[in-house]
DNA sequence: AAATACTAAATCGTATACGAACTGTAGGAG
DNA sequence: CTCCTACAGTTCGTATACGATTTAGTATTT
């Protein structure tokens, strides 16, 4: 040891960090095959930490794994990515609903915030940071969900879409508009203590029309 | 090799069936210690693979792990226990609606047979069959679940109480009754071709009635 | 030319060994 | 009596080595 690095956690923990980090930012894209001796390589470890990691991101459904012929990113084909955003929409929807009694006027107020310079973006054309403020926007919704495995599988949710979000994922012009608006209607249910019910409809709703939105604009057919 | 075993699956596939067995049914129970060395020696392997087989064990959340101290069986408090049932009313009520329109005849007699076996139970006073039947039930109405990720999630939030589930999670005589009639009424739904909104619904709160009885007859508070 | 059998390279799977970190206990100082 | 320190035992963490499996390429046969 040279320097007094103070990494925290064990070398498999930081394989597991690292390699969830470059699947999420495109380093390795879907069907991309991770090879444990080369991937041990790159990180300056040997390989059982980076087997171990590879089986937590099997457990999440991030990388798909055959016996004896090794871990792929795992691929999402349409199918596949139509399935994702729909359990997400119902799993965000349960999400909102549960935070709502817990918002407070500040965090309506960073919301608003939020969604205000969501709407620069469409007049400046930023599809990239538009992108971005969205899920903050939806995270400011989220973090006072009481229920944290609720939680847990929103952010697990998002992490399997990481990797095709950057490259596939873009927002569709009239559609942004709309959902600037819908945020706005969101927030004022909210804000009005509205059956935690109709909150949940109100931000699933939000949800699927945005990947209807998506589907309609890439030509996917939907069933 | 004395025997030519035909066990499919290596050897940390098979590590990871079995303590996730043995968390199931009991065998090891909350809080247990789990150390590998024990293990790999009851399972007749090194720890390499049963190191494996307890990180993707983490990932599902049914043991949690401590760097350099080991890991134990996921202990479920009253708190964690509420909220992984809270989750699994909102899975499984997204389940059953995204099942009820491809829910064909049969399948509704099938879940009629076991709900009359389950009525049954009441009068011979069979909780545990009971219980048993009532998953079976329920799986009836998912197992035409169109989306893989949702069937999924029902499974592992299960799997998370499978442990406790066995000790002490008892059927209320008294909502027991009640929830026969209840699935009477699901099914009454499911075969009219109600909306998919109202047969979420009621599953949902079929789920979340069970639950507050068991909460009320518990003794627990319930904010 | 197509299909099959064989060989070699690549890669995974796991046992073993040793080092690092944590835990609990015994002994001594205050 | 309490607190701190030293030490030993336990358990985890990972590197390395070697066997097992798959894959791909080549040669041979029909």
């Amino acid at each position: 040891m040279t320097e007094a690095e103070t990494v925290t956690g064990s070398k498999s923990e930081r394989a597991y960090i690292s390699l969830k980090g470059q699947i999420a930012d495109g380093t390795y894209s879907p069907g991309y095959r991770l090879v444990l001796s080369k991937i041990a390589e790159d990180l300056g470890v040997s390989v059982v930490p980076v087997r171990e990691a590879i089986r937590r991101l099997e457990a999440e459904g991030l990388v798909s794994f055959q016996r004896n012929v090794g871990a792929t990113v795992a691929g999402i084909d349409p199918t596949e990515y139509l399935y994702t955003m729909q359990t997400l929409s119902i799993i965000e929807g349960a999400a909102t609903a549960l935070s709502s009694p817990l918002i407070g006027p500040e965090d309506i107020i960073r919301a608003r915030a939020i969604n205000a310079q969501m709407r620069e973006c469409l007049q400046h054309f930023d599809p990239v940071r538009f992108t971005r403020l969205n899920q903050d926007f939806h995270n400011v919704l989220y973090e006072n969900c009481p229920n944290p495995h609720i939680l847990d599988l929103v952010h697990r949710g998002w992490a399997r879409l990481a990797s095709v979000r950057s490259s596939t994922f873009r927002f569709v012009p009239g559609r942004a508009r709309e959902s600037v608006e819908e945020h706005e209607e969101l927030l004022h249910l909210i804000e009005s203590r509205a059956d935690a019910d109709e909150v949940e409809r109100a931000a699933r709703l939000h949800r699927s029309a945005t990947l209807d939105a998506y589907l309609a604009h890439t030509g996917t057919d939907h069933s």
